[in-house]
DNA sequence: CCGGATCCCGTGAGATACTG
DNA sequence: CAGTATCTCACGGGATCCGG
């Protein structure tokens, strides 16, 4: 089974597994909230990319990561870590050094999401042929009137 | 398990599944790039709340998935519809009545990309407290300078 | 030199009003 | 009811400056 390559099966069925199991049924509408607020966060272009490119190679300088990502500025890249810092996804190393040196790590908690958007990447790797097909179907049938 | 009581276990087994087993390592930087793209595009909040919603509810019309996603403009809900329509991930129907009817439905693509990214709402329902903690200590340790 | 803070400007999101 | 049109404004990108 595929895993992208980039996360052990252990790590990816951690992230699949439920830590608590659920009551019958009905969630507190309040909690539901809250999770859709955590997600409008972390579901964003740049906070998604990056997690991959640190997944992927463990530790990564400033610079390093925006040339990985490729067409972020170096505004929502600072931005972006911060926040993901904020949030616990990542640690930020300063090292009193000239020139300077940040370096940036995934703790525990970002790696267990970058494995639980695993399936994402999966998905856009099979799923990329038939988007692009229903692309030019929907803009063929668009420019017909 | 836990599918998010949203998806069945077997479309989330499809969802992990590889249709083809990726060749040893090396994988084209077109590709990359081309599947990066992509995750900008499907990595947007509304889009995956909108998904979420469709998926739970099935078939939607325009107002009603307003309503539940909650604090999202009309602008925003059309624009977004209307790019997951161009990309396959949902039918639009109108029925031709007065007042107008219009319903929202997922396709199997939508389906399946709903399906990958239930490990992330699983993963944000079981992290939630640890982020939220996780900001606590930030701030707190900010305000301190 | 690297990391990032700041300024300026354009795009794009939000609110409101209007139409078929 | 399901959009479209218009305005406004905040957010994102680019260039520049700065501290170490």
């Amino acid at each position: 089974m595929a895993t992208h390559g980039r996360f052990t099966e252990d790590q990816v069925a951690a992230a699949r597994a439920h830590s608590t199991d659920d009551p019958p049924a009905e969630v507190d509408p309040r909690v539901e909230q809250l999770v859709n607020d955590l997600i409008g966060r972390v579901a964003d272009k740049w906070t998604m990319l990056i997690l991959e490119i640190l997944a992927e190679h463990g530790e990564l300088r400033f610079t390093r990561i925006g040339k990985l990502v490729g067409g972020i500025s170096q505004k929502m890249l600072t931005q972006t870590l911060r926040q993901m810092e904020r949030d616990g996804l990542l640690v930020r190393t300063v090292h009193p050094v000239v020139p300077p040196r940040v370096e940036y790590r995934l703790t525990a908690l970002g790696l267990s999401l970058g494995a639980a958007f695993c399936g994402v990447w999966i998905w856009a790797g099979d799923h990329l042929a038939q988007v692009e097909q229903a692309r030019r179907a929907f803009d063929e049938r668009a420019a017909r009137e």
